[in-house]
DNA sequence: GCAGATTATGTCAGCCACTGACATTCGGCA
DNA sequence: TGCCGAATGTCAGTGGCTGACATAATCTGC
C-alpha cells in the first residue's frame, strides 16, 4: 500500500511494470477475499470484484483462470511455504516425520504475520469457507492432490527412491494429504475459534491416531 | 432398454410415472457417457446430451444438478456397492482390513456386467476420463470426500466407539481414501488397459506399502 | 528523449451452465 | 370420467468465461 520514497533500483528491481501487476493481482485477491467473507462466495459476482479494484472483468479472468482460483490463491502461499520446510528438515528423519514436522513448522510460521489475506486468521477463515462451500471444496482437493504429485518427487528424492518403481512415495504422499485434511475438518467443524496453536495441536493429534488406526481391533 | 411384455403387476410395481423418470434417467446418464467418451467432456454440450435423449435442458437439469454428477452418476452406484461389501465384512477383520477387503470385492464382484454404462469396463474408462478432466476431477474428490464421511460412521459403529472423541476412524477413512485414489491414478497413468483385475492388483500392492511407507527409512 | 516492439488493459460480442416462473401435459386414482 | 399432483416444456434472465480486436501503457535500443 505505502510506496518507498523512491530511490534508484540498486540491482535487479522488478521494474513499474510488474511491481504494478503485482498490486493489482494483490488487490484483487484481498477485495476478493473480503467479499467472500463479508457476504458469501456464491453472492459474489466477478464484476464486483473487478469493480472494487476499478478493472474491468476480463482483466480479473488474466489474472485468474476462474472465481476459484482467486479464493485459494491464499492458501496457494501457504502450501510454497510448507514445500520450503520439507525441503528443509534434516536427512535424518524419516519420510514421515519430515512430512509431520513440515507441517506444523508451517502453521507455527505463518504466526508471524498479523494481518492481510496472507495471514494466518485469514487462512483460517478461508478453510472454514472452502469446507462449507462445495465448489470451492471441490477446487481445492483438486489444487491439493495436484500439490500431492510435487510431494511425491520431493521425497523419492530425499530417499534416493524411484517413484514409479517404488510405491511408497505415492502411498506416503496420499495417507499424509488424506490426514491433514482430516484435521481441517474437525477444525472447521469446531465452534470455537483457537487460533493456529488449536491447528497445530490438531494435526499432531491426528498423525498421532495414524499407526494406532491402521492397526489391530480397536475395541477394549 | 429392451421392455418386458406387459403383464399384470403382482405386487408393488413401481408404476409407469416411475419406470419411465428411470429410463428418463438411464437413457441421459447413457447418452452423456457416450458423447463424453467420443467428443470429450468439455466439447459436450448439455443441450447435446438433453437433445440426445429427446427431452429439454430444463429437464436434464431436474435430474442431475450440474453436467458434472450425470458423469459420475455411475461411479455413486460403484460406491453404494462398496459401502455394502463393507457391511457384510466379518467382525473378525481388523477395521483396516475390512475395508481393504471390501474395495477388492466390489471391483471383483463388477466383473458379472459385461456392457452399459455401469459395467466395470466403463468404470475403468470413466475413471481415466476423471483423471485427466480438472472439473470433473475436483466433483469427484468432493463426492469421494463426502463418501468418506459415511465411512467413518460405519468405522465407528463397527468398532464401537465415538467418532467425535476418538480420531482413529476418520485417520482411517482418510489415509483409505487417499491410497485408493493413488491407485486409481497410477491404473489410469498405465498405458495397457489392464481391465478390473490389473485394478485390483494395483489397488493390492498400494496398500502393501502402506505401512513401509509410514515407518523407518527406505534407504536399503 | 524518441520510435518501435511488447505487454497490459478495455470493449464487445457471444457461448454455455444453470435457475426461477409459469403454462401444459401426463399418470395415478377415486 | 374428472380431478390432483408430478413431470415436462418454454422463456427469459444471470453470471462465469472466452476470443478478437483496439487502445493505452511500459520497455528497449538508439
Amino acid at each position: 500500500m505505502a510506496a518507498q520514497p523512491a530511490s534508484p533500483a540498486p540491482v535487479q528491481e522488478p521494474g513499474l511494470r510488474a511491481r504494478k501487476k503485482q498490486r493489482t493481482r494483490d488487490a484483487l485477491i484481498e477485495a476478493a477475499h473480503r467479499l467472500f467473507l463479508g457476504q458469501g462466495f456464491a453472492r459474489t459476482t466477478v464484476d464486483e470484484i473487478a469493480g472494487a479494484v476499478d478493472v474491468s472483468q476480463r482483466t480479473f479472468f488474466r489474472y485468474f483462470a476462474n472465481k476459484d482460483e482467486v479464493a485459494l490463491a491464499v492458501l496457494a502461499e501457504a502450501e510454497d511455504h510448507f514445500i520450503q520446510q520439507l525441503r528443509a528438515r534434516p536427512a535424518e528423519e524419516t519420510p514421515f516425520q519430515a512430512l509431520r514436522a513440515a507441517i506444523v513448522d508451517a502453521w507455527r510460521d505463518r504466526g508471524g504475520r498479523d494481518a492481510g489475506p496472507s495471514s494466518v486468521t485469514a487462512a483460517l477463515e478461508l478453510i472454514r469457507m472452502i469446507e462449507e462451500t462445495p465448489t470451492l471444496l471441490a477446487a481445492h482437493l483438486r489444487r491439493v492432490t495436484e500439490q500431492e504429485r510435487v510431494l511425491i518427487g520431493i521425497i523419492a528424492e530425499r530417499e534416493g527412491v524411484d517413484p514409479a518403481e517404488d510405491l511408497r512415495p505415492a502411498v506416503l504422499a496420499a495417507a499424509f494429504g488424506g490426514v491433514l485434511r482430516a484435521a481441517h475438518l474437525s477444525w472447521s467443524a469446531d465452534q470455537e475459534d483457537t487460533g493456529p496453536e488449536g491447528m497445530v495441536a490438531l494435526i499432531d493429534r491426528h498423525f498421532d491416531q495414524l499407526v494406532p488406526a491402521l492397526g489391530g481391533h480397536w475395541r477394549a
